[in-house]
DNA sequence: TATGAATGAGGATTCATTCAT
DNA sequence: GATGAATGAATCCTCATTCAT
């Protein structure tokens, strides 16, 4: 089952891309301007963080950033760049299609799935709020994020959901329904505990994690998963 | 159940609202300003829209702007603060609780609120929209989002949901889940009807809503709603 | 004689020269902007004429100067574009082909000739200074140049000549290099009376310019003039 | 017949010279520097092309530029200098006068002197054009133009027109006048050359160059050229 | 009420130049 | 000698806002 890959991104960020993977190679201002952007862009957005202001933030000279930038908007793409990476590489994909592969009950399939990307998610989490805030605005990264993430996430969850379905394992309903129930119960989890964090904080976060797959699995799944 | 109600809005915002509760006595250029306004925001954001743009887009001089709106972020509340009370004045809640509260099987409750809030999206779109956008990036706004349109929504949720467990029409769980589970549903049904607005044309939408409910009544309701 | 009129500049000046012929209704700050533009552009050239010295040379805020030029190179052709008017436009080069077909010896056309463009280079120096030292610089300034104001006054200088050459008036010499002659002893005292500017001061300018015409016409003319 | 020698250039050119005379003991990078330079500033002028841009066009790093020449004006004296050695240096008028004092007809005294004037022009044309160009925008290398190559020129160009006056093989006419004829045959031979390059490509240039030095013969000769 | 000319602070970006390596 | 990262002043231009009309 042979995965074509579409280009990650339009040619400017692809372009960027390249220069990039070596975020490693990065010299010492090069890592304080980055850091400097994501903490303002995070908090203001792009349009309201004024690049004076990042140099400020960064301890570095305005003129430095463009050095290391050819524009404003080179910063936010070399910023969410490796977002795209990290989300949609199909060698991270591979990582996503092995558990979905494994033998494994749906629920604990969900499970894991579920606590890979919200993991993901809560080690990039300034990076990709400014991914899914920006994405509003500029088209490009819009489509890059339903074109990168999104629809392969779909893709890969609808096959598995299919054969499911086949397999009597889930209820016969519309594919489309079903997943879209998968990912509406990870959004909803997200929503929740960006918006009350402090309900979502430290130990129990797992419970309401579980809590959230237990509706699910009983949604979808065909027997009443109590009885597996 | 009396319903303590909490400003709607903080100061600055509150005394908008006051002065705007009059929308239909606007003069016909505020509102072609307000016009360009919401369509500007909506597309671009509030940062990237300029008050020329605005004023050119709204056919006036751009000091006209300012006779109506002391500054552009007045502009901005002015915009959104009737959203606040058109999604959560105590008038408009009334409706919400009457469905609430009508002796009906839950699925077709949670059926008709979800219409009743989507119908309200779909007609208030582009300003609901601006809501969202500009919550990320406007603290204040972001409260009023919570403590006004989630909190006293979530506050009606749980109550009712409370009571559905305690009747053992709901699954034993905890309310926070239940209402969560709720909440996702209709999260995930606006999210992949934006975010792939063909498949969501036309005739089949309450089709979707209703496998969306499907699934989320067989998730949580004490016995398998099929039996219904 | 129908002559067939080309477009006197490319798009985006002609657009310019079109919201200029009005260069009568001009606001009291723009006139002083030009004004100080002209200087600037004039003694230090385009691009080292900051748009800030403008500003301040012209007693207005430096947003000013964008409120009525959309850009500092619309500025400069908004300058330079009346010259084209000027020394080009179809009116007043009727008056020129009215001097050169007024049945007068030739040495009177070229004299005649020669003081009218003088005058009107005189009268108008600092901005033909500015067209001639951007033309340098600017392909579009350079063609405009050319084929506005150098081709077409070519054009009616080799008419007249070959004309003259055919009675026998002009020695028998090709059309070019008599037109040349001619434009070259323009060209000269143009020349020397701006670069000795002292020695060309005052009265006997127009002694230098007849001497100069008089060496011409011996240079041309099929029967020594000195019968004259 | 002693030729007082003023400063070819003031202070801070002359310096330049003096450390330049060496233009051969040139490193590789230095002269590609130079080269860069000579090109962009031919093409965009002084001010309009970058310390960045030489410096890529001339494969170095742009600190390296720096260690050269102290300044970017210094690059511009050190590429114009060595032209006012080629035109103006001593050695090389020398060269002039003994054309001009030999005893030989004055019309093929003038076409020599043109034709070494246009060779060298010629040879030099990317620099030379430079030296013009920003003589217009820099009061000293304006000053240095006139003082070293047009005031000499004169000087020796009126000593010689003064006596062939005197010999009767000129016309009694103002010296000024005289000389002036002879260098706009050549000013306006140069430019037209330059504005209509299509038209003097090739062969028959020196063709031309004969009839604009037939035309100023016969009007500045006493006898009709052809008689001789 | 509405205008639009005027403002000047602030925007992103480029510049010539320096300096540690 | 050569580099290229770093600088911060200066660039052109846009912004939200004011105010006389």
């Amino acid at each position: 089952m042979a995965h074509e890959h579409k280009p990650l991104f339009d040619e400017a960020i692809q372009e960027m891309l390249n220069s990039l993977k070596t975020e490693d190679e990065m010299t010492e201002k090069q890592r304080r301007i980055m850091e400097a952007a994501i903490a303002l862009f995070a908090e203001k957005g792009f349009h309201a963080s004024s690049t004076s202001e990042i140099a400020r933030r960064a301890g570095v000279a305005e003129g430095t950033i463009f050095k290391h930038f050819k524009t404003k908007k080179d910063l936010l793409y070399a910023l969410i760049g490796p977002m795209f990476i990290k989300f949609a590489s199909p060698l991270i994909l591979k990582d996503v299609k092995q558990i979905i592969n494994e033998d494994l009950p749906a629920e604990e399939v969900i499970l894991k799935l579920y606590r890979n990307r919200l993991a993901l998610l809560e080690e990039n989490w300034p990076r990709m709020r400014i991914v899914l805030q920006e994405a509003l605005f500029h088209p490009d990264i819009m489509n890059a994020l339903l074109e990168n993430l999104v629809k392969d996430a779909r893709g890969l969850a609808e096959a598995s959901v299919k054969n499911r379905i086949e397999q009597s394992e889930f209820r016969p309903l519309p594919v489309k329904a079903i997943t879209r129930a998968i990912f509406s119960t990870m959004l909803g989890y997200v929503f929740f505990s960006k918006a009350f964090p402090d309900e979502y904080a430290n130990e129990d976060k797992d419970k309401d994690l579980r809590d959230a797959v237990d509706i699910l699995m009983y949604g979808i799944a065909n027997k009443r998963p109590d009885s597996l």
